[in-house]
DNA sequence: TATAAAAACGTGTGCGCACACTATTTTTTG
DNA sequence: CAAAAAATAGTGTGCGCACACGTTTTTATA
């Protein structure tokens, strides 16, 4: 390992004008700097990064903006542990992360949490922007402060300049789509199920089913659409007796699309004979959705990432902190699709994530 | 940041005492012991791992042996850019890798090159087992000197104590069976591709035909497979005589299924009308067959996620050696199902990084 | 040529930790 | 009870680098 020193030496100069040279510092004659650059170049010299960051202390701390998670309602735990696991990495090259949790349901909390967070003067922030409007005042303030700031899972569309780690809902939306019209034999209908009451400002899920319609209209295939808006998909009851009676209204679906993450709940209202003859698609791997997928009543699941979508935020934050990467304004994970076989092996990362935290 | 300095002051010792708690040195007594453990445990003091690194000196070496890639046979190529992504990753927690490549076809240059390899001394090495007989040898100098080590992308079987990095081919192969299934009107033959030389002693592609061939077994609906042995993927000649040969003998083939990551080959030979009416299902992410999948010839093809294998592998050994986490004996990558849509979005971390290698 | 100003270069300290060495306290032994 | 031995605790140095500051050399100015 070649170490500054050792350049200084083999060019008779101290290691302040090395090190003034490898930073382009100025303040070193012409002649001398040729002579270093080229000792540099054949000795292949490298900043030993360790030593560096070391030296640097770097000290870049980094806030997170997201809602937080419980047993009933546990979709946000994904992202989290992938944060988590995403801050542990970033510790090597100087990055501290601290959490900050939000009601998921109340925009005076997210706000509220907001100014908690900004208070700590973080140099950057990852956030879920669950409500339009107030988004945009925590955006102003954001670039007020001359805070990067990356929106996680979840985009707001007319924030200029923002960058977004996520899904690109409206092409999952298209794949579920395609997959759709592979399993279903030619001719057959099938039918979307929305709720109306959605979380938040997201409009992730209109997106996926525009996508899925723009798959089906495109495709050359004559097949017919139907949808079903249902109350809720936390009441049991309603949810059965809607769903069973626009089965029997339209007898030529045999294929479901549920584009929320609910999908195990309109399992759990199907009978044996419906669960036998539909094709299933959902989206999300959450245990329950999972759960269907082993079972064979659900076909496939689109994968949002969400795990990764923690991790990869933190990352490019970091990269962008340390080593002045820039941040692009879009980076779509991969949408995966899960079946009962490949499950288990793309949720691997996360599941020995788990167990190292157990520890 | 809590430092070994900070937790030396709340404790009244100094942080020789800290110190000496932190890595079991022993030589202190049960009391100051207790108290600093519940100190740690109170502030939540984690080692700085770059600070630690450094005064460790750690100078660990890890070196790669993998085959060379070329313009014509660029399979190796990716693998290769992981294992760079994650060599630059860990030179934060100060490893150092080093790479030794060898002729894919040649066992000589396999052995001769880490004979090469095994004189820089290095802790540990990734390895990719291209043939059996020497690996056995090779594996057995690396016991001697007890070197830890991971085979990489394939599988040799019968080597105790192993650790493998890569895809399990048999559920891949598994899957592209269920796809093709779902993808043929009930009733339709399916066709197997494979040629009869295959390099070095891999058995992925047995693997993935005999997955293939359970899922099809088991499965409700009468299907019929055909096997062709092709003389090889190169000669374009002889593989279109043999295709349509083959396609025109049994007319009920409605798909084929091609296990090596050739199919752009198979494309390549096949008449507009028979790429309008065939299901293609292959393997690998290749430049030729990703252009297939564009456009509309190959509806799915399974990745390997080569790059993340490397990536991966780089990653867990230099976890062993730095921090001494364990060594998994499989580590299977998830399996990837790409269609036209997703395709851009599930390379997006490998494009990414040649893009920065290239600034 | 003397002197000030600017350019070029050298020196020293600290980042947080690992580890060897030295100093102190406690326990054992005759 | 004193001396020796053992247990426990403190101190100091260096890892390779970044950066502030001090020192020397060169160039510009009167």
């Amino acid at each position: 390992m070649v170490r500054i020193k050792d350049i200084a030496i083999e060019a008779n100069v101290s290691e302040g004008t090395v090190d003034r040279v490898l930073h382009n510092r100025g303040g070193v004659s012409k002649k001398t700097e040729e002579k270093i650059k080229k000792i540099l170049e054949r000795r292949n010299f490298s900043i030993n990064p360790v030593a560096s960051a070391l030296a640097m202390k770097n000290n870049h701390n980094l806030a997170v903006l997201i809602p937080e998670y419980n047993k009933t309602d546990s979709f946000w735990k994904l992202p989290y542990l992938g944060l988590l696991k995403g801050s542990e990495e970033v510790k090597n090259i100087g990055v501290n992360v601290t959490y900050f949790k939000f009601n998921q349901y109340s925009p005076e909390s997210y706000v509220e949490t907001f100014n908690n967070l900004i208070k700590t003067k973080p140099k950057a922030v990852v956030l879920v922007p669950m409500f339009i409007k107030e988004t945009h005042l925590i955006v102003r303030e954001l670039k007020k402060t001359e805070t990067a700031y990356v929106f996680l899972n979840v985009d707001i569309e007319g924030v200029e300049g923002s960058v977004y780690v996520g899904q690109d809902s409206y092409m999952s939306g298209y794949i579920a789509g395609k997959l759709m019209k592979l399993s279903l034999p030619d001719g057959s209908g099938c039918g979307i199920l929305k709720t109306s009451t959605s979380t938040g400002d997201n409009q992730a899920i209109a997106k996926r089913i525009q996508g899925f319609k723009d798959y089906y209209e495109g495709s050359p295939i004559e097949s017919v659409l139907y949808e079903l808006k249902v109350q809720s998909f936390g009441d049991r009851m309603n949810l059965a007796s809607s769903v069973h009676q626009f089965l029997e209204e339209f007898p030529s679906i045999k294929g479901l699309f549920v584009p929320s993450s609910r999908i195990s709940a309109v399992v759990d209202v199907l009978s044996e004979e419906q669960k036998k003859y539909l094709k299933l698609i959902g989206f999300d791997n959450t245990p329950e959705n999972v759960a269907c997928l082993k079972n064979n009543t659900v076909l496939f699941l689109i994968s949002q990432k969400p795990f990764d979508q923690g991790y990869e935020a933190v990352r490019i934050v970091s990269n962008y902190l340390v080593k002045n990467k820039v941040l692009n304004d879009k980076l779509y994970l991969p949408i995966d699709i899960l079946t009962k076989e490949n499950v288990d092996y793309n949720d691997a990362t996360q599941r020995m994530f788990e167990n190292d935290l157990k520890q």
